[in-house]
DNA sequence: AACCGATATGGCATCGTTCCCACACGGGTC
DNA sequence: GACCCGTGTGGGAACGATGCCATATCGGTT
């Protein structure tokens, strides 16, 4: 025996129900409904009565039960890409604390980068009947699948259909190019920049912001200085080194997400690189290791805990307002200068 | 209008259900969910219509209502302490990957160190029915009642009622000891324990490592020593101080969390000292900034998304044997040696 | 011709909760 | 005394899926 069961005069095993209560405290199956949620008539002595029986027993209403007959729901999926990277943790912890506040239970996936995880998460979410579901989405198919079936979906982060499913989101494009023209005003031209894709409305806009700063300072946008990487640190770290080795390498990287940074960083570290002197960094997001590295990153930092945050508080109104106007928030980023970027070296200037 | 509602023929915002299917393919509710779940006969022919059926309708079976009727759910819930530390989020990540891998899913409840919302989440859990749960426990409540309404438990990476409750921890006392007796070995003495508390088994078996392996080095524990830090990197951080400004400081110190290490590595930054010729420093848990800082951070490695897939493994197991021994996993930690720990200056040699 | 087993399907009670409806009581009004 | 109201309670039908049991058909056996 490793666990105590049925501390409770029941059988064992058994768990409490309605029944149970009704019996112990003398009275009908709806009038211990009507006592614990409220809703209806209960004298005051028999509402007391209810309650103590329903203590005594640890009836805890099943949820099962209840959704069923009420047929809603009160939990949320979330669906994020990557739980390790401290981005999505953040986002998960951001939008559990508000699911928390507001009463709901936050049914968290993390698809691990992988498609199929996705697909079965967002079945999961349709079978569990949740009233409305946040999704980092890498693809239409999850928010059209749930839209399909009169689920209400918050795309967060990046954003594939917008105007017809409500996102929140970050200025990226100012961001982008908050960052870019902070390289570009310290002199540097040749601005390489690392990014996971350019097709999503995340890496569209930040690769936008790149080259209008590039473009206001007079310089184009070289494609052989744009590196469209994966999403991994491995594959990052290796084309830094490619990039990093040539002889015209860049005087600067802008690195579009935490993980891409790590790899650029890590890069320049292997190879020696003095930062800021011989390469100036940049990162978008800004990740807990960048203010601890020496030198110091420069980064794009965005509330990722208020992303998620409000992410709920959109589904929430949502819920409340089925056909209302479909909504993009967009949250205010900024950037916060480190070590890590510094004047452009007298050598590399006018090169570019 | 921002969401698409039935692109079924059914009434706006309806979801199908198993009687839909039944009058779509013409056959009664019992062959629909024979022919679907494959429990009981179902000719071919018909097997395939309903199948096709289904698929049309786009039906998907509403998890409620089976596990009312079944009285056994498909979901296990996991509490952890905070989502923010990727001890944490790691462990989150693993438990949900082998959650998923088993068909089970996962319910995440993020407590944020607040008490409250462990004891809420605790009856979340009661409430949807949840076949189990993982936790990693911040006081012997939540499995105790937990274990009262016959929901099994396994605690993991600390353990409040071994013997009564499963648990999945990773060998603090062989780690710290491990760790520690690097720091002797190199000539170090005068060893200062960062730690959140003693009174649990992870801080209490971190302590007794630390402590055997200075007896071990003919040193004994020095009480001034000890600092049993809160849950933050701001308090580890002005306690660090306070020690390092000390003029007899310890020559090395040993961090028992990640969390208490950053504390401590900030504080060292801030007051200019060199890693390690004037201090050494040993983290427990490797927390992935570790391998980024300079000098890069001596830490004892627990593979962390193992801990969770463990514990996750554990818990099915022991659903499929309830009545089971209960059992204690212990995982292996390896120390990483890297740049942050080196001799024992030599003035500071003989004086502890 | 009666019977059997195998194959295949439908009827129906059930899980725990809610909530509409019916009903019962006491007291006030006409 | 018939009525209606306000207050309080219980009965019972749902919600959607499951799975036991009854039933039906058919080929083969006794």
């Amino acid at each position: 025996m490793t666990t105590e069961r049925g501390a409770s005069p029941l059988g064992r095993g058994r768990r409490p129900t309605i029944k149970d209560v009704a019996q112990a405290a003398g009275v009908s199956r709806s009038t211990v409904s009507r006592a614990l949620t409220g809703r209806g008539y209960a004298a005051d002595d028999v509402r007391e009565r209810v309650q103590r029986a329903a203590a005594e027993l640890g009836y805890v209403p099943d949820v099962m039960a209840r959704t069923l007959k009420q047929q809603v729901s009160r939990s949320i999926g979330v669906i994020v890409s990557d739980l390790r990277n401290p981005f999505y943790a953040d986002l998960a912890a951001g939008a559990g604390a508000e699911a928390r506040s507001r009463g709901y239970t936050m049914v968290l996936a993390d698809t691990g980068l992988s498609a199929d995880a996705e697909n079965e998460a967002a079945e999961a979410f349709v079978a569990l009947r949740v009233a409305g579901v946040v999704v980092t989405p890498n693809s239409p198919k999850v928010s059209t699948y749930l839209g399909s079936h009169g689920i209400p979906v918050i795309e967060v982060d990046r954003q594939f259909a917008p105007g017809v499913t409500d996102g929140v989101v970050v200025g990226n494009r100012v961001g982008a190019r908050d960052a870019t023209t902070h390289l570009v005003s310290l002199g540097h031209r040749r601005i390489a920049l690392f990014i996971d894709e350019t097709n999503w409305t995340t890496g569209y806009e930040r690769y936008q912001g790149y080259s209008e700063a590039l473009a206001m300072g007079g310089a184009t946008v070289e494609p052989e200085l744009v590196v469209s990487s994966g999403w991994d640190v491995a594959d990052s770290r290796r084309r830094a080194l490619d990039m990093l080795r040539l002889p015209d390498r860049p005087t600067a990287v802008f690195a579009a997400n935490n993980v891409l940074a790590e790899g650029v960083w890590r890069a320049i570290a292997e190879l020696g690189l003095r930062v800021p002197a011989d390469v100036s960094l940049v990162a978008f997001d800004d990740a807990p290791w960048m203010s601890m590295v020496s030198p110091t990153v420069t980064a794009v930092a965005q509330d990722t805990m208020g992303l998620g945050a409000a992410a709920v508080r959109r589904l929430h109104e949502r819920l409340e307002t089925p056909d209302g106007e479909s909504l993009t928030t967009v949250l205010a980023v900024r950037l916060v200068t480190r070590g890590s970027t510094g004047p452009c070296p007298d050598g590399a200037r006018g090169t570019g």
